[in-house]
DNA sequence: CGTTTTTATGCACGCGCGTGCATAATCCAT
DNA sequence: ATGGATTATGCACGCGCGTGCATAAAAACG
């Protein structure tokens, strides 16, 4: 592998001063002439500002870490993509650092710590509190996405507002026994969820029945909702944490010969994308992800420029979108 | 934000020379006393090297960028989510690079190669062969993942030995109007698969049906697979080039009341996880995707012990997964 | 104890680039 | 034509770190 040709070389060829390359590419002045030369010097030798040794100028480096967990849930996926797409489109690069089954989160973001990345992203609820809080004592600035820790800056569906509307849109549509499909793991949005619920449920004077999942998937879903849909008072509406258990759920009640919505409402959380497909038409409540990451960039953008970073959660009113499996 | 603790810091309170800091944290020789005392120095100054900083004298970066396209497919999701554990699992760090529609990859590409990194990793198939060529053109070692550009290193999936053990076996299970539902953008590894059915079936002196998807999902396979069940001879198989059109292709079966496998057998290919839910229970092939990431991250390995990159294709046998939807 | 060998440490340079400062070149107005 | 204002260019330094080289310290040996 040949050694990367450096500014100096263009100025050579240029016959200019290497300063004069750099202020060329950065934005200097330059004359119309010289740079003209250094133009076409730097195309000949296929010369690329090194972006490694641009950054070590005290500069910032252009580069955003996304630490993100629980890949195994399809809407994480989504975030990822999107926030993947928003990163290139800001002209920054995305560092993206994987939860490890093996290897401690703390020890892989503090590697890519070491890269001087501009901010960091923090996706997913499963990331523990505690590495957040590790994450928070150091001088980059953190962001959170989807989850509503006190103190640090991000953004989230408002998740309790997203568990009153579905509460509430099952009641009026004269629901009354109504049930939370939840995982055994409570994250944050979790909670809050089923808080939303509970608060509509109890306005209305409606009980609230639960059931733990103890997968974070289709499975999870199906199982606990084979077990509610076993109890000798069947829950006439199933709230789903997500839409993963959701589709679960809608199998279960597929083999429990049940009909959706007639016998059995199905609500789910994010509207991925196969909740919209034929096949299940779920009805659930969608977080305005566009709205989320634009925000989220903005934070980013601002601290780039130099602003302290935000420490407020902007919240994003989720939007229900009603399809089949309960209207 | 305050200034970052540099190996100075470290070093002027520590009572040492700053080369001794730097040798204390790579490999060089230091007596157990000052290293001690360093140690404990860095420890309270919570001191990190700078990764862009050491990077900077010639050496590695430890970054790998993934170039990927077609984000679309879950099965992309899979391998991209697979490959970023595969790279902090090896202690690097990777730099995503979307394929984003209004910036062309190209630039995209070209600013991460302002990163130094250690190679590129091209994923999915729809990348133009004009940009891979243009990365081939790099001093930087590309490799490709799931294609098969001649002369340019990486893993994939045996296509045409999946086409060929998808048809045989359909074959095996007495099926005689077999029908592959493909897309409209003819990919390197959708002709292999193409070629390797029609070699299967042209052994079997059977005819080989086919049927474009206009689009690259589930939608695509139902409405693919609603002509071809609306056609007066209908097929009793379909060999689908994923396993997104198989579901969707299922869904048209259901359309249609036909029974699956009994009138229709319906064969994906990729194995995604929803392929083993058991609403579907899809046959599928699976690529030892486990298998392939391994080799490339050898690949990887090797190129950044020094070595010339490979140019060689190294294929992985695709495995016949039977569940119910033929069999 | 003196000499040679080994080990530990500091100094200084360079990686590729941005940028303040001084100087040279150019421009404009009088 | 000439002084001053503006612009263009080069020089040199520093960003944080690795490392060859020289030197100082310690160890080993006779």
């Amino acid at each position: 592998m040949k050694s990367r040709v450096t500014a100096q070389h263009v100025a050579d060829r240029a016959g200019v001063s290497r300063s004069a390359v750099s202020r060329c590419f950065g934005d200097g002045q330059v004359s119309d002439d010289t740079r003209k030369r250094i133009e076409t010097a730097a195309e000949e030798l296929g010369y690329r500002p090194n972006a490694i040794a641009r950054s070590l100028t005290g500069r910032s480096t252009g580069l955003v870490a996304l630490l993100v967990a629980e890949m195994d849930n399809p809407h994480v996926d989504i975030v990822l993509k999107k926030l993947l797409l928003a990163i290139a489109e800001a002209d920054k690069r995305a560092l993206v650092i994987p939860e490890t089954p093996r290897q401690d989160v703390t020890e892989s973001t503090m590697h890519a710590l070491d890269y001087q990345v501009d901010a960091i992203v923090v996706v997913g609820g499963t990331v523990s509190d505690r590495v957040v809080g590790q994450l928070r004592a150091l001088d980059t600035p953190v962001f959170q996405f989807g989850r509503q820790l006190a103190g640090l800056g991000g953004v989230a569906c408002d998740s309790h507002l997203g568990g009153l509307l579905g509460g509430q849109f099952l009641i009026r549509s004269g629901r009354t026994r109504i049930a939370y499909v939840t995982k055994t793991s409570s994250t944050d949005s979790n909670q809050r969820r089923r808080a939303g619920l509970a608060a509509a449920l109890g306005a209305a004077g409606l009980p609230l029945l639960e059931e733990l999942s103890e997968d974070n998937s289709f499975e999870g879903g199906y199982n606990a909702a084979t077990r509610l849909f076993a109890r000798l008072e069947r829950p006439d509406a199933l709230f789903c944490f997500n839409d993963m258990f959701a589709l679960g759920a809608l199998q279960a009640a597929s083999a429990f010969r049940l009909r959706v919505p007639e016998d059995v409402a199905i609500l789910g959380f994010d509207d991925i994308p196969m909740a919209a497909w034929p096949a299940f038409a779920l009805s659930t409540l969608r977080p305005n992800l566009d709205a989320q990451i634009a925000r989220l960039m903005a934070m980013i953008a601002e601290v780039c420029d130099g602003a302290p970073p935000r420490r407020t959660v902007d919240l994003v009113v989720p939007e229900l979108v009603i399809r089949r499996t309960a209207c």
